[in-house]
DNA sequence: GCCAACGTTGGC
DNA sequence: GCCAACGTTGGC
């Protein structure tokens, strides 16, 4: 199993969304960048966990957990031309974007804030908190995950 | 809203 | 295939 940390704007859709939704799951859309749809692509898979991620908003930071319930598939948001994520360049027959679905797990009693984050030792290595941080969708070590998720549970 | 970082595009 | 221009991201 691999861990991972997804990126979203609350604004637009935030764990809270996540939660709200039927079954509490929601299909991962709008991935419009290659080393994230790679990652989607190649390397997520059922039963991975992911921290979900707030981002461009008051409490940046990571706000919940979620699991992959199922694996990478064709985004249909690059098929139509009303959609923000409209790809004239790609086509049914040969998909260039691809999204994974996410089950809710938990919501964090506070966000596990950047700020703090930065913080800790254990975490020089994220991408978070290096340069090209601005992967919507990272993978996460083990010894990362689990240092994340106890801080953020406390 | 600013601006630095970085990805993508397109002319050559 | 280089690289300048341009657009987007995301913390502050």
């Amino acid at each position: 199993m691999q861990y991972w940390l997804f990126k979203t704007e609350p604004d637009a859709f935030s764990i809270d969304d996540l939660a709200a939704r039927p079954n509490q799951t929601e299909h991962w859309d709008g991935i419009r960048n290659y080393q994230a749809r790679n990652f989607l692509r190649d390397q997520v898979k059922q039963g991975d966990k992911v921290f979900i991620y707030h981002s461009s908003c008051k409490d940046v930071g990571i706000a919940g957990l979620a699991e992959v319930v199922k694996e990478a598939y064709p985004d249909h948001t690059q098929f139509d031309p009303e959609s923000h994520y409209y790809d004239p360049k790609s086509s049914p027959e040969n998909p260039r974007w691809v999204m994974v679905d996410v089950k809710f797990i938990e919501k964090f009693p506070d966000v596990l804030a950047l700020k703090k984050i930065k913080t800790m030792p254990e975490i020089s290595e994220v991408g978070l908190v290096k340069k090209g941080h601005r992967l919507s969708i990272m993978p996460v070590n083990e010894q990362e995950f689990s240092a994340l998720l106890a801080a953020a549970r406390v």
